[in-house]
This record gives structure tokens, sequence and C-alpha cells, in this order.
DNA sequence: GTCTATAATTCGATAGAC
DNA sequence: GTCTATCGAATTATAGAC
């Protein structure tokens, strides 16, 4: 009949919704607490479509962690405004509906999942550092790349997931001017 | 017949062996994963015994991330070192042997398990911004405390946790003398 | 494609013999 | 105090009816 008014097939609206559900959980409780029977149920199918659409549990985790970070050309960036555009560029990622949550999920799960540890760890050395490097030769890139990286990994740690009330409620433009002086530093100050 | 070698009961070296397992398993791979079937393993006893001596695993839990925290006082810091204080403080904490071990736990922890984000959280109000209020009466040193902590918690988690290469290479002197001057701003400079 | 029923493990915790 | 045996609940994953 295809009567459907999109051009979606049901399963492919199935399998968008349990993955939409898997990274719900997966962000608000962590790999082991997000059970495929609890997942199912906000994405209201049966657990068992679960595994047919996806095989196990481990895959599932393995498609919600999966996309690429999009970290801004700073090789456009006027050179005195390195700091505060790299600040202003991870609250929008982390704040942003696409990949905020992914994101949430990969911090939360790389504390006590080793697979997820690896892919920071991977990003950090395929992205992060490349990044860096463009847009200054300075010595010891990669110890600048680790205290950037150590900053903000803090501050998404602190704001969305330990909720540490003075850092959950600081408005954005206020993150930007504390902590874009000091990423400023680390890229191109003395260390 | 009272013949150990030493004034501790077996019991009391049993209930030892068992927490100190616990805490080495919790601090490895997280509250959900470290069953006590695999800390009773590590303390070479029964699984039955964990319980008995402990009621549960929830107890065993509080009972391993159970500690004070000893921060320095600053009060007596003179003012310009105060940054280099800190983050010195922080080090020796996180890498001697006492607590370096229980912190990581509950770091790890601290991210999938609420009653350990919980603890943070209360460690924090309870010590960190007290012991900046006593140094400084600047305005907002919630948000200065909120700064300072993000930015060592993040060091934590890349150093301890996710173990990213350039982080955890830095020596200790090469980490106080890039970060504190970062601190030294947040607790007394201009946000 | 969907769901019921259940298999196969694994978990924390308990009962009871010794 | 210690250990064997096991319970009951929860988990992921599968088989098969519809």
């Amino acid at each position: 009949m295809q009567n459907n008014k999109s051009k979606t097939s049901k399963s492919e609206r199935t399998t968008a919704a349990i993955l939409a559900a898997a990274q719900g959980l997966f962000a608000e409780v962590g790999y082991e607490r997000a059970t495929v029977r609890d997942i199912a149920a906000r994405a209201s199918i049966d657990p068992a479509m679960v595994i047919r659409y996806f095989g196990s549990k481990d895959v599932l985790f393995a498609r919600a962690i999966e996309f690429d970070l999009r970290l801004p050309n700073l090789a456009q960036t006027e050179l005195s405004r390195l700091g505060d555009t790299l600040i202003r560029h991870f609250l929008d990622l982390w704040e942003g509906p696409t990949s905020g949550g992914r994101l949430t999920i990969l911090l939360r799960a790389s504390a006590t999942n080793d697979e997820a540890a690896a892919k920071m760890r991977k990003m950090f050395a395929a992205q992060v550092l490349p990044m860096l490097a463009k847009i200054s030769d300075r010595g010891e890139m990669s110890v600048r790349a680790g205290l950037i990286s150590s900053h903000l990994m803090g501050i998404a740690l602190c704001r969305y997931v330990l909720k540490l009330p003075p850092v959950v409620s600081m408005k954005p433009e206020q993150i930007v001017s504390s902590i874009g002086p000091t990423l400023q530093r680390y890229i191109v100050g003395p260390l």
C-alpha cells in the first residue's frame, strides 16, 4: 500500500527509536545499568526486537557512541582568540542536540569500560592533536594538548556527569570568559 | 594458644584483606563489574565471607570509599604560591599510597554510581569550598571553587583513569609549573 | 515483522553442616 | 569461624508461534 507519510520504512524507524532510547539510557545510567529491557521499554517495543535489530547489547553500545567530533578549524581563527573559540565550540558541542548525548555516554562509560576509554584516547590522538599541530609548531604540542584536554574533560565531568552545583549553574558566557584565557595560554603561552 | 605473631585477630586480618581486595577491584573495573566472587577470589577467601563480614556489597563499597581528604592549610601559605601549593598537594594525594587508590575508586565509580557522585558533591561542599573561603573573601568563591575542581578532576581523569598518554607521562614538576599559574588565577585573579 | 515463552548465565545473598 | 550448596532474582539472548 505504501501509505506511510514518510519514505522511511517501519524497520528503519524502529531501529532509530531503539538507538535513540539506548543513547538516552546509556547517557543517564551508563552501560551496565542500562538493560535491554529498559531500552526496549523506552522505545515502546519488545526487548527481543533490540537483539533482533542490533545483534547484541555490545553492538548497540558501539553504535550509540559512533560519531566524529567535528572540531573547529582553528587555522582560520584570529591568533588572540584561539582559547575563546575552543571553549565556545566545546560547549556548543556538548550542549547541542546532536552530539551532546553521545559525548555524555562516552565520558560516563569510559570510566569503567575499556572500549570506551580506548575510543577517547583514539579521538584525542586522531583529532585533537592534529588540530593543534596545525596552528602552532611550538614545542611539546602533545603536552599542550594534554593540558587542554584535561581542563575540558574536567568541565564536562563536573557539569554533565557529576553535576557539581556551581559548575552546572555557570552560564556558557561565564565559562568562556573564565576558561578561554587559560586555554589561550596552554596553546600559545609559556608552559 | 594465642600463638599469632601479631596482635590482630584472624577476623580482623580477613576483614582487612577483603577491604583491600575490594578497593583494588573497585578501582580497576568500577562498582558494577567488581563482583563479590571476584573480590573474594582476590582475597583468597570464600565469597560467603564477604557478605558475612560486611553485610552487603553496597556496604562494602561504602567502606571502600570512606576517607577524608586532608586538604592543605592554605591560610598559612604565601599568597603568591597558592596555586602551586594546591596542585602539588593534589598530586601528592593521588600518587601517595594511602588515598590514591580510594580516590581512583571514587572517581571511576562516580561516573555511573549515584552514591559515589553524591559523595563527590559532598566532599566539594564540605571541604573544598570552606578551604577556599578561608583564604579569600572575593566574590563568587563557589564559581572559583568550581573552576579549580574542574581542572583538577580533569587531570585526575586523564592521568589515572583514561590514561591519556601525554598526561600520564608528564612529570609532577611539569604539571605543577603548568597548572599552578592557572589555579593561582582562579583563586585570586580576575574571572 | 512482532511477541510470548524460555533457555542459559550470572549475580548477590542465605541456610546449614562442620 | 569457614565452607558447601543453593536460592531467587535479574540479566542477555534465542526459539518458535502467529
